[in-house]
DNA sequence: TGGCATT
């Protein structure tokens, strides 16, 4: 009862970290809740590419409780990070994790869930939605609390017609993610520009803000945003006054194919009125510039880089004219 | 066959 700071109640994982958050920002932000022995975000040894989960072990209990409280939920840039208690690592959590297909297209992780739920300890699911059509893939994933579960699950469920199914779903251990990420594919880590990469730390109050556990789902991937036949557009802020529509293609080019850009102007100075709208055409591109630029400095300030239709969550700084 | 759940 009185040695309550073991690892296994000051020990805390954390996951759905943006990709671009440093280890100091990592550290800053939970050093803010009380002492830690340690902090570490997972990252590939070779390239420093970050697995987007980290740890973080408080020197008491009660402060890893309260960070728990009052970081999980957090949304950091694009992210909702989660913080709960990292279990106990050994052999018997290694493979536990699940790729599952032909689920029926209507399912979400609560029918999955149900699905796997009678077979062990569900950890983390998730169904794959096409995210330009908001459409299932029919394939997720459940990872268990153990490698025996992941089994077990396996033998019960494989080639099974659950009910409210149309064909057998087929379960295989699931590839490790984690130790081989995706290197192919252009956009998966574009590097920022020049001019954001060697400016000065982001703040990060403009980036954190305030999130209700309880009113979104972990899962979502870019909750709030919808596709649109022109395009994805994203609302640009604190571009500075002197921004034209030349510095927004300059800005977002390099992430990928830029449709149209658009400064909004003060007519009667004619100067920027410090905003303006970026139409990309892929999503993916749209979201790794979102990942990339927004709390960036970009000439002293710190740019602020959003789907404008995700905006309404995002302590809107100026009123969405068009 | 995940924008990444065990260092």
């Amino acid at each position: 009862m009185e040695d309550q700071n073991d690892e296994s109640s000051t020990n805390l994982i954390i996951n759905y970290l943006p990709q671009t958050l440093s280890d100091e920002e990592f550290r800053s932000l939970f050093l803010s809740v009380g002492p830690i022995t340690s902090s570490k975000i997972v990252r590939d040894k070779s390239t420093n590419y970050s697995y987007g989960f980290g740890f973080v072990v408080y020197e008491r209990a009660q402060d890893a409780q309260r960070a728990i409280e009052t970081l999980s939920g957090l949304q950091l840039q694009n992210k909702r990070i989660k913080v709960a208690l990292a279990r106990p690592g050994g052999d018997q959590i290694k493979g536990a994790n699940l790729y599952v297909r032909n689920l029926p297209t209507p399912w979400k992780e609560t029918e999955l869930n149900k699905l796997f739920d009678p077979y062990g300890k569900i950890i983390q699911s998730r169904v794959l939605i096409d995210l330009a059509t908001g459409v299932s893939k029919r394939v997720g994933f459940v990872l268990y609390d153990t490698r025996d579960e992941a089994e077990n699950a396996i033998k019960c469920l494989s080639g099974k017609t659950p009910e409210g199914c149309t064909e057998p779903i087929m379960i295989k251990f699931a590839d490790d993610n984690t130790k081989k990420i995706k290197q192919q594919g252009s956009v998966q880590y574009v590097p920022i520009p020049n001019f954001a990469a060697g400016g000065p730390m982001r703040t990060q109050m403009n980036r954190f803000q305030r999130f209700n556990p309880m009113a979104g789902n972990f899962n979502s991937q870019v909750p709030g945003m919808a596709p649109s036949q022109q395009g994805y557009t994203l609302f640009v802020y604190n571009i500075g006054f002197l921004a034209t529509d030349r510095t927004l293609w300059q800005l977002f080019s390099p992430f990928g194919t830029v449709q149209k850009v658009n400064i909004m102007l003060d007519h009667e100075k004619n100067q920027c009125k410090g905003y303006g709208f970026v139409t990309m055409t892929n999503i993916t591109e749209a979201q790794n510039a979102i990942n990339c630029l927004n709390g960036f400095y970009f000439q002293g300030k710190p740019l602020q880089v959003s789907f404008k239709n995700q905006n309404q969550n995002q302590n809107q700084q100026v009123p969405l004219t068009n």
